[in-house]
DNA sequence: TCTGGCCATTTTGTCGACAAAAGAAGGATA
DNA sequence: TATCCTTCTTTTGTCGACAAAATGGCCAGA
């Protein structure tokens, strides 16, 4: 029996899309994780189907393998994808750079780059890694904004995810945290500046000295 | 009733993907095509469910895009977003290029290059269109094996499908069949002498090249 | 106590059936 | 003749049921 003008639990698949995505993302579900359908069914409370195709999708996306006749678990990594992506990385991001300092600025996305660089600088004066960690992301991903390019926004999102899966020791010591800034810096400077090469370039130099991190990663981070 | 031995339809789902890529690929499948679940149903010879897992996938890749009541449809593009994938393919594919000419080539590697070129230059002398954009095709696909980044693979496939997927006026004239295959040699030359910047220079403005034809396109492409 | 095979349980893969939505056809009214 | 409304058909969205595969536990034999 159904309730009235509820025909059908009201999850729709994108939604499970969006909330088993933003779950991998936030690194509650962790690289290799299996995916119940049954578990989900209920929990979402929706047919096994409608799982099925979410998995489906996220498969698609590159979020989730699945396992022949075991069905889906959360992607995982070996250090070698690890650094094949973080090459990708490396010039999807610095396109990002290039082409929102290519854009003409309007003044309250100038401040929003200011203000995205000064919660930075004071995140580093108090060397507070977590805030400098969340702010950082979100720095990122304003830059996507100004870039204004949907599909280079999509395939960042597919190289970027995993590194926050990962549950790694310490992804910044208060030394990374310094240099990492000082990249920054440079890339904001030449955003609003409108210099598109120094953009790219200094954006592509400061992803490269992360990707170093990450080869430097230990073994049992790939659990 | 059903064979001894072939208890489902042998039809799995990931065939029915690679299946149904292949004719997005080739042209078959024009962008904005509905694809019918029913009728792939009973062409493959498969429940409706499977077909309907195979169209999540692809819409999870971006070939497809959903309807919303309606089902999917091949995916289709305006005119600013093929000049946008345009500008990401311009560094993925120079990505590739600079991966290619830093690995250490092995004998059949170096040949398979020269022989590429080959074949492209040959069309160019004679002439041949339709051969030269074959021969153009398997010379990028070439690249990106020899770049060994399965990512990278992975992300070009997504931005330079519709090119195929589009029935273009002409894609390529002969002059600029030319210019583009100068392109080509610039970038083998650099990747046989291990010239990594060079490699990437190079192809980043041959597909810059091509891009300009795109943004020159005339509106009836986008039907 | 260890090893190996057998059985119960869980989980996935697959299909067919039903209901809702969209689209097409045809008729009535102005 | 044009427009709107009402069917009727097609197509999608959803679920539950069944079969195959994998998993884990149990017991027997060494």
């Amino acid at each position: 029996m159904q309730e009235i003008g509820t025909p059908h639990p009201s999850n729709t698949t994108e939604d499970i899309v969006a909330t088993l995505k933003s779950r991998i993302f936030s690194g509650e579900l962790r690289p290799g994780t299996r995916l119940i359908e049954t578990e989900l069914s209920k929990a979402f409370d929706v047919g096994r189907g409608r799982i099925r195709e979410a998995f489906r999708v996220l498969v698609g996306e590159g979020h989730l393998e699945s396992l022949a006749n075991r069905g889906v678990a959360v992607r995982r990594y070996t250090r070698a994808e690890l650094l094949d992506m973080g090459r990708v990385r490396e010039v999807l991001e610095s396109l990002a750079a290039r082409l929102a300092a290519e854009k003409p600025l309007t003044d309250e996305r100038r401040t929003a780059l200011r203000e995205a660089q000064e919660r930075m600088d004071a995140a580093e004066a108090a060397q507070d890694l977590e805030t400098y960690s969340r702010e950082n992301r979100a720095y990122h991903t304003l830059i996507e904004t100004i870039a204004d390019n949907a599909h280079l926004a999509d395939l960042i999102e597919r190289v970027r995810i995993p590194y926050l899966g990962l549950r790694l020791p310490r992804i910044f010591e208060i030394e990374q945290m310094r240099q990492s800034n000082e990249g920054h810096r440079f890339v904001t400077y030449a955003i609003l500046a409108g210099a598109q090469d120094v953009a790219e370039a200094a954006m592509r130099s400061h992803i490269r000295a992360g990707n170093t991190h990450t080869a430097a990663l230990p073994d049992d981070v790939f659990d």
